[in-house]
Order: C-alpha cells, then sequence, then structure tokens
DNA sequence: TATGAATGAGTATTCATTCAT
DNA sequence: GATGAATGAATACTCATTCAT
C-alpha cells in the first residue's frame, strides 16, 4: 500500500473515532506510519483528504451491493437484497458517511461528490436498465433519473433511522418494507400479485 | 425581537456566508449588536445555537409549505404545490442547510434532528391522512413511514440538484417531473389517468 | 506602565538577548507578564512591534544627546560631545539597533523609519542652525540636509567600528578623533586653529 | 555559470522579490534549475549564501565606480563621478543591500562584512591616496580612516534617500550635491575656487 | 556529484471561553 | 443581565535539512 493510501486509510479510521474536528493531523500520521510533514506531500489542507474518504467509501458500498445482489435472482428479490445492503452499509458507516457528508459540506469539496458517486449512479442505473428490458418496471422510466432517486430515498431513509433515530429494530424493519413496498410501486413493478 | 433571536438570525446569516469553520462567535455577535459575553448568556458553546437555527429553518420549511399547498386543489395538484415548495426552499437555503445539517452532525446534538422535524413530519403525515381518507392513494400505506419517505425522497433530490449538482435548468426541471411522477406511482395515486 | 508599554519594552529585551529569529513571543509576553493572545490586542505580528520599538530607541538618543550636550560650551565642545554620544549610544545599543534595522528591513515597516527619526533630525537641525547664527560654521551650509548628512556619517561610523569591526579600542578612539576632524572641516568650522 | 554561481544569483533575484523571511530554499533551487538537496553541497544552510551575495554585490558596485569614475580627470569631477557611482549603485540595488545587511546582521555572518568590503575600501584609499600626492585634499588626511567615513557618508546619505524617504528627485538632487560639498570640504579640498 | 522524497521540530496565530466590573 | 478585555490552550502547516539512491 503506498503512502497516499496509508493516509486515507488511517483517515478514516481516526475520523471515525474522534470526528473531525478532535482529529488532529498528528493522530493520521501516527497511525499512517508517517511523518507530519509528508501527509503535506499529497494533500494539501486536513479536509482535503474527504474526496479520497469518499471515493474509498463509495468502493465500499459497490462491492458491498455487487456482492449482495444475486443477478441470477428475480427482480422483485434484487430490489430487495440492495435495499438491504444499502441499509446495512448505511447503519455499519453511519459515522464514517455523517463525517464524509459534513466534512465535504463544510469545505470546497462539495462539489465533487456527484463525481464520486458517478460509479455508483451506473451501477443502479444498468440494474434499472436490465428491469426495464425484463419488463418488469413500468416502461415510461427514466433510468438517470430514477437512479438518483432511488439512491437518495433509500440512504435518505437509512440515514433518518441509523443516524438521527432512536428507533427500535422491529421500527427499522419496518420502515424498511414500508420503503421495499414504495419503491415496488414508484418502479411500477409489474408481476400478477406485488 | 429579543437577544436570543437577534443572536439566531444573526448566526443564520453569518454562517450561510462564512461557512462553519471559518465563522467566529466575534462575527456572529458583531452583527447581532451585542457584546462577546452577552453570547454565552443564550448558548453554552458556539456549535449549540444549531438546534435553534435548525428550529427557525424547520419553521420556514413549514411555513412555506403551508403557504403554497392550497388544500382546496385537488391531490394531484397539491402533491405538485408540495414538491415545488420544497424544490424551491431547498435551493433558496441550500447552504444554511448543508450547515445546519454538517453542524448538527460534526456536533453530539445530531439526535435533536428528529425532534426539530417532528412539526414537518407531522404536517405531511396529516398531508397523506387526507388523501388516503379521500381513497386517492393506495389504502396500505403506512402514514408515518411514508410521511418520512417522501420527505426524504424530496429533499434528497433536491439536494442533489442544488447541492451537489451542476445540472442545468431543464435536467432539473426533468428530474422534478421525474420524482413527482416517481412519487405517484408510489404512493399509488388513483386515478381515471395519471 | 500601561499593557503595550510593557510589550515593547520586554520585546526590546528579549529581541536583544536571543535576536529576532530565535525571539518566540511566547518568551516576550512571559517578560511582560501577559497571556499570549494579549499581545496580538496590541501588535497584529511579531515584526509589527518593531516601530514601537524604534521609536523607543529614538528617544532615548535623543535624551542621551540631550544630556550630554552642555549648550552652554563652545561650539567645538559641543561637536565632540555630540560625537561621543553618539558612539557611546551606538556602541551601547548596538544588538538592538541591528535588529531594529533588520527587523524593520525584513518587513513593511521599513519607510517608517524617517518619520521615527524626525525627532532627532529636528534637534540636529536646531543645533547647526544655532551653530550657524554664532557663526562658527559656514555660511552657505543647507541646515536640513546637512543634519541628514551628519547623522549619517557619525552614525555609519561608529557602526562600522561596533557592528562590524575587531578594532581595538585605540583605533576606535583614532577612527572617531578623525571623524571630528572631517565634521569641523564639512561643516566649514571658522576659528582661528582647528 | 557554474552551479554555485547560478545558486548566488537565483538567491539575489528571489531574495529581491520576496523579502529574507518568506524565500524559501525552495524558490532559490528552483530558479536554478537544480534539485533541493544540490544547495546544500555548496552552503551549509541557509543564511550561509549571504556573504556570497555580498562579494557579488560589492565586484558590482567596485566594476561600477571603476567604469564611472575617469582617472584622468581632475579631482573634483573625479569625486563628482565617485558619489554619482554610489548614489546609482545604492538606489539600483536598494533591496538586495537592505536585504543583505539585514541578511548578515541577522546571522552569525556580520562580521564578514568588513572582509567583503575591504576591496572597495582598498579601491577608495588608492583614490584618496593619489589625491594627497597630488596636493588637492589636506595634508593631515587619514587615508584608511577617511577611505571608511567617506564610505559611510555617501552610502547612508544614499540609504536615507532611496531606502527610506519618499523625496521627490529635486531633493534627491540637491541632497547629493550637498553631500558632494560637504565632502569637499570635510576633504580639504584645495583649488583656487571651490 | 546530484537528486528529491521524506522528515519532524518548531511556533505564530487564532478564537472559544471566562470573569471582573 | 451585559460587557469586552484578557486569557491560554490548542494545532495546522511550514520549510530547512537530511539521506538513501
Amino acid at each position: 500500500m503506498d503512502k497516499k493510501e496509508r493516509i486515507v486509510h488511517a483517515a478514516i479510521e481516526v475520523f471515525q473515532e474522534k470526528g473531525i474536528e478532535k482529529t488532529k493531523i498528528a493522530d493520521i500520521v501516527k497511525l499512517a506510519g508517517i511523518a507530519q510533514g509528508t501527509y503535506y506531500l499529497y494533500f494539501p489542507s486536513k479536509l482535503s483528504v474527504m474526496p479520497a474518504i469518499a471515493e474509498v467509501m463509495v468502493e465500499k458500498l459497490i462491492a458491498r451491493v455487487h456482492h449482495e445482489v444475486n443477478s441470477e435472482a428475480i427482480f422483485v428479490d434484487r430490489l430487495k437484497q440492495l435495499v438491504d445492503s444499502i441499509f446495512l452499509y448505511t447503519s455499519e458507516y453511519r459515522e464514517v458517511l455523517a463525517l464524509v457528508y459534513a466534512g465535504l459540506a463544510s469545505s470546497e469539496h462539495i462539489r465533487q461528490w456527484e463525481t464520486v458517486y458517478q460509479p455508483f449512479y451506473e451501477w443502479i442505473s444498468h440494474f434499472l436498465q436490465t428491469a426495464k428490458e425484463e419488463g418488469v418496471v413500468r416502461s415510461n422510466l427514466n433510468i438517470e433519473s430514477t437512479a438518483k432517486i432511488l439512491i437518495g430515498l433509500v440512504e435518505s431513509t437509512a440515514e433518518q433511522i441509523y443516524l438521527y433515530d432512536h428507533t427500535d429494530e422491529d421500527k427499522a424493519k419496518q420502515q424498511k418494507e414500508e420503503v421495499l413496498t414504495f419503491l415496488k410501486y414508484g418502479l411500477g413493478y409489474q408481476s400478477s400479485a406485488i
């Protein structure tokens, strides 16, 4: 692993543990096993590592989704697997996600967010395209727009549950069910019975 | 306007202009026209003003929705007005929204978010309840869950467009149309023709 | 003594002892008996205290000259007393003088030098004016120009001796004599015998 | 031009442009077109290049004086040419001169100043010796002492004008005239009429 | 000689917070 | 309640110097 990667992974770990404000560059470089100054050879400021972190996080998300969604399964199962993946991922990395969001938002880097998310948008677009071609979703579906909508919908609900809410497991499960149902309707899922 | 209110409104303005990290208490008190120490009579720390800001922001949002959505209109129009309101609001206050989010996230106050949003959840719940009673949305709709889903869906799409995206006006409009369509399907909107 | 004055005097002392580069603000405030941040209430940067130091140094110089030059004495004695004063002063404060010069030069403050020196120029102008009126110096003397020339001449020679040179006492004395002689000729000193 | 020379000339340029504190070794080596480490093969520290710069500056000064002063001319003309040269030189290189002074002063290298200046002292000594032998200056002139005095006098006046002063061209010219007159008197210039 | 990536000691400056008035 | 001068802890960032290649 080269120095840049080591910095990014160390940063993820330390940010996750201490939060943005309380994380010192000193902590990051110590964990990465490099000198203080070396950090600045790769990133010009404390927050400029955020986009790199975001990239790693999206990679993790895609890997997760890729692994969990069985492309052989029928659409309705794949949809469930997708939602489950995103929910699980969000619950697992809630702290890092919150800080990446905050870190990007409080810096000049927020515009990079879409670029970083691009690969995931593409994955979802492909997912929807396949479904459309199979005729299991409504034919008037705009793929690109709906990809963003789907991601926004699932993630925001997952965030509501895992970031802000005190909700118990049962309610979480019910909320997830409801999202799935809403999604099926929203996508115009076609089957003998929903 | 009492001192506390003056602080909150000054804080909104300064945070909006300078961002969280670069905003100093000195800036806020200067704009509020009070002394440095007076701030601490009302808020115990820099970030503790955030929930108060969030409250004001939600108030603004509810007022906006309340004003834009014509309760006499038919459901499909009301839905459009609702989505329009939220989109407009998000575009108008994107900076403050991002900072409130970041400010809450980077502090211990994030859990207060749901509480602050509660009134808006209730407004939407009521909106959906009415629609359900009118029979224009599917009968298996869980009101509370769907309220959160609806808000998450519309807001996240609006954020994607106005916070991160460089998209032109046309694309924004199309994306909004798509959200509306998705919503109608998702809510199981019933009519002779969609 | 108010805080600003305490800072200036502490700065003189610390700068003199440690030199510019090795002096920390921490040293100055410690000696001044104030908090680190308090320094910045009075001076915006480390070097911005230099003009204030320069002012104090010129005050000292004028006081010295004022005290050493006996206005009752005959011109040739007054001239000797003046040169002696400047030489003594330069030898005594050589470190501070060098650092003030360096400090002003390496900052944006160098233009303030003339302003700070103004009172001394005036003192010397008055000194020459009196001599001219007494008819003991040449009548074509331009007072203002010669005041500057006189100061430059004496100071630069003193600096050569005390700042740079390794010269022994004898040579220093001889050099001073030579300056005095040069000055008498330069001023066109009129007497039965020089 | 070998690497050492390239460093010295690059250093002069960068120091002149940025000042001492703001100049980084990185800037110097970049302009010199060499690697960071190479600098330290020729100079052991940042400030240790200063004497080399000073040497170059004195070489320039001597070359200038040598070129401007016509050894065939009569003394009073040669004196004028000398003063003109020094004034011109000072005005041209004021920034570098200030920084060399400051750079030497703020380091341990200040004692080298006299050594560096030695060739110029010798040039002036020779100039005065010739005049003395020609009988155009007073016979009680101490050559070595007066050489230093002359240089100090002319340079300090030139510095006053070009480094610190905001004086207009007319005043500068007048001041120069006055220096010349003062010098003639000080040197005891002998002629039918001054 | 030459390189330039890596080092890490060093500190000026900031600013949230306090408290005597 | 209100003030604002004073505090001092806290740290991002710099850059002269080194050294393995």
